[in-house]
DNA sequence: ACAAATTCCTATTAAATTTATAGGATTAAT
DNA sequence: ATTAATCCTATAAATTTAATAGGAATTTGT
């Protein structure tokens, strides 16, 4: 499962992505409002997503947010590592996120290929699929 | 990610099946002290895998755990879902534990459709893949 | 009958994570 | 100045995770 913080995320962003108008930014209330998400908590999402260079804000009157880069460069997979971390679903297979399993022995952990195999298919969906590619 | 638990159930699972007499059973002391699974903590584990009829036990002296069905027919799936729940990455497009999206209009969520597509690949995988399987 | 060894059950707990909320500080346009 | 937006820090409530504790019930072997 994502978490609904991951899933406000790509909500505000397709919800953004949704007007043509790249260049005057969009507010956080208008988004929380119309997507139902609380606007404080948007509000810390946004800025995360402003600290890796998704969004640019601008503040005071007039202010909001818009996209840093084209949507449909800005993949799911970057959206929810930077909300969510790890992909994967063990640690041991994550490509961004790995940890060693502390009780595993070396090399010969039964479960860890299947789990890479489902991470190669989740990568290939979640890293082709654009924000863009949600709007159409 | 998938939870500890469900790890530990998992390499459980597959440490009984490297066991090729499958009439005696096995003691939970013995799994948790070879895959490093706190026996307490286990326990609880086998005996929910053994409510859903994956496993059958024996209590009493030389009492333990053996399959209840053959491990070649006991696929990831079902075990993921017994210890965790849903397997698909957003409640409204899992199969066995659906649940609707508050806020989400009718049918124009804009995120659905391709975490539909990753709940089939990962179901594809994780279906087909048995617990015997992961021994060879 | 009894001791030993196992599963079974309930309650509890500690830590971490998730999902926010509160209260303002800062900034920019008018 | 006033207004309206982002920004920041702290806090909290709820849930989930990952156990631990202590014993009850059951079965086997002597």
């Amino acid at each position: 499962m994502i978490s609904k913080k991951c899933k406000y995320a790509l909500k505000a962003l397709t919800f953004m992505a949704k007007n043509k108008d790249r260049s005057t930014p969009i507010f956080s209330s208008e988004i929380a409002s119309k997507e139902g998400i609380p606007k404080k908590f948007l509000e810390a999402i946004l800025r995360e997503l402003r600290n890796v260079q998704i969004l640019q804000s601008r503040r005071g009157k007039n202010g909001g947010y818009r996209f840093n880069k084209p949507p449909n460069e800005i993949y799911l997979t970057e959206v929810m590592r930077v909300i969510d971390g790890p992909i994967a679903l063990l640690p041991c297979v994550s490509l961004n996120y790995y940890a060693p399993c502390e009780s595993c022995e070396e090399n010969i952990c039964s479960i860890k290929g299947v789990f890479e195999t489902v991470r190669n298919e989740m990568l290939s969906i979640l890293g082709s699929t654009s924000i863009q590619s949600l709007v159409n």
